[in-house]
DNA sequence: CAGTGAGCGAGCTTCCGCTTGACTT
């Protein structure tokens, strides 16, 4: 009906949009891209010019069909999607898929959502640049070739299921390598000297710490300068005070709001997306997939007001960033609060922190730089020239942003706290009070936290906004990367302190490495990345995504012709996954450990069907035994393990004792420690070890378990014991041999008989059966996949959410 | 919920980037 129809990406978008525009001018969004390569096949014509095969995903087909029909009726169509190489994409899709006529076809683009800024794009339509909509199809296929190429590839060397890509293979390698620095860093010690001085002048009494400006590699060393410096006297040589100032942090982009929340708010990288795409549902912030650190005028304008209304206008400081990131594609503005004047915003109490801390950042942003006096104060030792006291402390003059905020670092070793320091003069001589010199050791890198990985991609240029989040749930879905905590250990050090002329010695522990939240590479994440760099090295390069951009850009100048680009790296790279193909031998990952010196057979560590196992004995043996296997413990990897570590696990399955005549039997499965008896497994508790687990302990385990049973257990039948009624996690069930039918939510468990069950039971399978796509087998391989189980009859059996 | 590991081998898995819901677990 109405006379325009303009189409941009996000819905929220749309509806602000529709204010600023008149009557005649209707709205509607293509929630991002609208088709894409099929997800069956590769979808791409390699002996035709790589010609890409679109189709429209089931889930688009609905929005395609009204903007088709909108479209038609409309006079002017106006593609507004955003100003990058995805965003011309989405327009030639729009205008190919509707069929749009190109006389009433304009492509606007706006990069802040104002009336101004708007009208100022209608007033000034273009054409679709066809060199940047080629880019992306450059980018779009390169990537799917990649990934539909290395995926199988990985499937058939293996393990079923697995997956490639440019950009998560990538990360992967980064946590790999980070562990292997880790694995390979030796910590080496040196001896840090601080001295107590005691101050008493005309300003007043006080205490000086000071740090000699020399480190000792060893104890012996230390020992002699503190033998060396007993008679000494410590006069102040020098006392300089300079001027430094501190500017703020630039706004938020995705990735830095990611690390802010992670170090300030403790968010994983998906919770701060879900909760600022809620805020910027709510019209509270701007967008929050961006990679631009810039600001609106309007923005600029009215931080301004807001930080002179709130600290006074000598706090107002207007700055213009410019980003520096690799690629940045910047169609977005920073991310910022919609309204600079709501300094609080948000429904729940993660609502509110965030939104807290994309204002404060942005007002910070936009004040005066902190003015700080750093004040370095040199004390001489009458005993040496070759070393001295260096006192360092730094005061703030004004505080500017700092007012507001503050950004946080990864470095959680910081050692150099800085204070103000008392009064003093050149000449003083100072009382000593104490030296203490501490052994400290230097720390090994830290491993990645999921903003930190973030972080690095988008250093190297990989990835983008919107797939961060999804790249690191994808990595640890695909259980090449685990989050997980790692206890420290205790290291002992040495410290020696200098009082009224004594030297004593101390020796110290401390808990050192712990850390939280990490992420760790497991044995299939390390296998796969050894063969991917193996094979793939180019790919796998740093540098591969920087290079390719470099690539897309030139297509974009319309200096290179697409398909060119993409035969000349398909050529190598398919050659390549070719002749991996054709080598038919399993990549496992093992490690020979040695020989059991008990059995005199050969121990070995790999990757088996289910996860990492050691293996004692050939598979194939002259003498016709059959090796033995056992499964690595969660804290164990491949690289890692040791031959006495792996003889342990090779004990088990073992005869813990006897209970009621039957055998108790310690192992560890697929779930972790249990116990056996009476053919019933047991899980050990936490804390528990299967390798030294006692017979009394195993027993009163036992005993606690069927006492648990017996309290889960609502309802048996003495003509069928293999038909239970038990409660569980989601309510009543019926539990029929290795079946688990959940009970209708009115059912009436203190009625229901034998008869009742079996037709419930029946009536369930039933259902079962024909709602997934396949009959579901018994399921040999990756037994994760769980069919949608229906529960009968009742659509709304809402189960809320399960806290852990 | 469930507690294997050999070997055979249906039928399936998979990428990156744009965007939101409609669904479980």
């Amino acid at each position: 009906m109405s006379k325009n129809l303009v189409i941009v990406e996000s819905p929220a978008k749309a509806k602000t949009i529709e204010g600023f525009l008149g009557k005649d001018f209707v709205v509607k969004s293509s929630f991002g891209h609208i088709r894409d390569l099929s997800k069956k096949n590769i979808s791409v014509d390699i002996q035709n010019d790589f010609k890409p095969e679109y189709e429209i995903p089931e889930d688009k087909k609905k929005i395609i069909a009204e903007l088709k029909k909108l479209s038609s009726e409309a006079e002017i169509v106006w593609l507004a999607s955003d100003e990058d190489r995805e965003g011309e994409a989405i327009s030639w899709h729009l205008y190919e898929a509707l069929g749009l006529d190109a006389n009433k076809t304009r492509r606007i683009v706006f990069h802040e959502i104002t009336k101004t800024a708007i009208a100022n794009a209608i007033e000034n339509p273009r054409s679709i640049d066809l060199n940047l909509v080629n880019a992306q199809q450059a980018r779009r296929v390169l990537d799917r070739l990649v990934g539909y190429e290395l995926s199988p590839l990985l499937w058939k060397k293996i393990k079923p299921s697995l997956s490639a890509g440019r950009v998560q293979s990538v990360a992967v390698r980064l946590i790999v390598e980070r562990e292997e620095e880790i694995r390979n860093f030796t910590a080496t010690s040196s001896f840090r000297v601080i001295a107590k001085f005691e101050i008493d002048n005309k300003y007043g009494k006080a205490e000086l710490l000071a740090e000699l400006s020399k480190r000792f590699n060893s104890k012996e060393e230390t020992i002699a300068f503190l033998e060396k410096v007993v008679p000494a006297v410590y006069t102040i040589l020098e006392v300089e005070k300079k001027p430094a100032k501190k500017s703020p942090a630039p706004p938020f982009t995705t990735s830095t709001l990611q690390q802010e929340a992670a170090r300030k708010l403790g968010f994983p990288v998906a919770k701060t997306m879900m909760v600022a795409q809620q805020l910027y549902e709510e019209g509270k912030i701007t967008y929050m997939r961006t990679d631009s650190v810039n600001l609106s005028d309007l923005a600029l304008h009215l931080a301004k007001e807001e930080i002179t209304n709130q600290y006074g206008k000598e706090y107002v400081h207007i700055r213009k960033y410019t980003t520096r990131t690799k690629g940045a594609q910047e169609a977005h503005e920073a991310i910022r609060p919609a309204y600079m004047n709501l300094s609080t915003a948000g429904h729940d109490d993660s609502q509110r922190r965030l939104y807290d801390l994309i204002w404060k950042r942005t007002i910070a942003s936009q004040m005066a730089d902190a003015q700080l006096e750093r004040t370095t104060i040199d004390i001489g030792i009458s005993t040496t020239k070759t070393e001295k006291f260096l006192a360092k402390g730094e005061i703030i003059r004004f505080d500017g942003f700092l007012k507001v905020y503050s950004e946080s670092s990864d470095d959680e070793f910081q050692e150099d706290e800085t204070n103000a320091l008392p009064p003093v003069e050149a000449g003083e001589v100072l009382g000593m009070d104490e030296i203490t010199a501490t052994q400290r050791f230097t720390q090994s890198p830290a491993r990645y936290t999921e903003a930190s990985l973030v972080k690095k991609m988008e250093e190297l240029g990989i990835g983008r906004p919107s797939t961060y989040a999804p790249t690191i749930s994808t990595v640890q879905k695909r259980e090449y990367v685990t989050k997980g905590d790692r206890d420290g250990i205790i290291r002992h050090y040495t410290q020696l302190t200098l009082k009224k002329n004594n030297i004593v010695e101390n020796a110290k522990s401390e808990k050192t490495g712990f850390e939280k939240s990490k992420l760790f590479p497991t044995d299939i994440g390390s296998l796969v990345n050894n063969y991917l760099v193996n094979n793939f090295g180019k790919i796998l390069d740093y540098h591969f995504t920087a290079n390719v951009e470099k690539e897309f850009d030139e297509i974009a100048e319309g200096n290179r012709e697409w398909s060119g680009m993409l035969k000349e790296f398909y050529g190598p790279f398919h050659t390549t996954v070719t002749t991996a193909l054709e080598s038919t031998e399993k990549v496992k990952g093992e490690r020979h450990l040695g020989i059991d010196p008990k059995t005199e057979r050969e121990v070995y560590v790999k990757i088996g069907r289910f996860g990492p196992i050691v293996q004692l004995g050939e598979t194939e043996s002259a003498d016709g035994e059959k090796p033995r296997f056992a499964g690595l413990r969660k804290n164990q990897s491949i690289e890692t393990i040791t031959l006495e570590e792996s003889l342990e696990l090779l004990k088990l399955p073992r005869l813990v004792g006897t209970y009621q005549n039957l055998d108790i039997i310690a192992a560890v499965g697929r779930f972790g420690p249990y116990l056996m008896h009476n053919k019933k497994f047991i899980s050990l508790p936490k804390g528990e070890d299967p390798l030294t687990v006692e017979t009394d302990r195993a027993i009163q385990i036992i005993e606690e378990k069927k006492i648990k049973d017996a309290a889960r257990t609502l309802k048996t039948f003495d003509k069928d014991t293999d038909l239970k009624i038990l409660n569980g996690r989601y309510g009543p069930y019926i539990a029929m041999g290795k079946k688990n039918i959940p009970l209708p939510k009115n059912a009436d468990v203190e009625k229901l008989s034998l008869a009742d069950c079996k037709t419930i039971a029946e009536a369930y399978l039933k259902t079962k059966e024909n709602s997934p796509k396949k009959s579901a087998k018994t399921s040999t391989a990756a037994p994760k996949k769980k069919s949608p189980a229906k529960k009968p009859g009742s659509k709304s059996s809402a189960s809320k959410k399960t806290k852990k």
